[in-house]
DNA sequence: TCTTAGATTTAGAATTAATCTAATTAAAAC
DNA sequence: GTTTTAATTAGATTAATTCTAAATCTAAGA
């Protein structure tokens, strides 16, 4: 159903490529659009686009909340191990199992994380007095 | 520093696949070894492990905590939609993003996961009658 | 063997993301 | 406009994980 809740979700992700958590979302809304959606709104919101296929959902080890990509086409995740930045990669090949490999398994879906340090925090690591 | 509360966490991941949870760690020790571990302690351990990679922490999406993998040679893992079992896959090929597409990132480790259904739940969703 | 300093364990409290509940409010069908 | 159905919401609840501070162990030196 249509409602300017869903659209204020809608329209944040829409394009937004910082994997955001629920509550970034919530009060990234709320100082925008000023108070037009509860946080619940914003999880029940993310919970149907989801089913439909309009946003993944992000589990990141060693990040303490689920993270929300728009975009749903195959691409991997490059995460700062320091900063928690999360980017996108698309991979020049995709990744697929052998058939004999999948032990039976209907394959429906994959994430692929890559974990390392992104480009201001390996300098943060070389020079600590800097900061 | 050697313990028996942490040779018991130790051992009871020693070969294990089955990707228990902490928790799940925690009771298994606690009825075979009558009481001799804490929860927090499972906690610590696991943490201590984990800084010296020992062991890996997986975060996966649609499942509520984080599972513990002692196999830390490369691997991906399918998980089930349905129940939640995690088995491993090895894959014949290694995945890496080129070189041109790190974007700076200083790339340690990964993760590759697929999500499905496993053979049990494909049975189920086809007979549910048969529950 | 005894002592002791430092590390480990622990119960329970605290934190907090995510979910649930039940009442209010809004949407759309007619 | 009325009615029916779905959506929103504040606040309570749940539960994984972390924290705290006190008690207990470990291991190495005397």
């Amino acid at each position: 159903m249509k409602t300017p809740q869903r659209n204020s979700v809608l329209n944040y992700l829409k394009n937004n490529t910082s994997h955001p958590t629920a509550r970034e979302i919530y009060d990234a809304i709320s100082k925008k659009d000023d108070g037009v959606v509860s946080l619940a709104t914003v999880y029940n919101t993310l919970s149907l686009m989801k089913k439909k296929g309009l946003v993944r959902e992000l589990a990141i080890t060693d990040l303490d909340y689920k993270r929300y990509d728009p975009n749903v086409s195959p691409h991997a995740h490059l995460i700062c191990g320091d900063c928690g930045k999360i980017v996108d990669v698309r991979l020049p090949f995709t990744v697929e199992i052998p058939e004999e490999q999948k032990q039976g398994f209907d394959i429906r879906a994959g994430d692929i994380h890559f974990y390392g340090l992104c480009p201001a925090c390996r300098n943060k690591e070389k020079n600590p007095a800097a900061q």
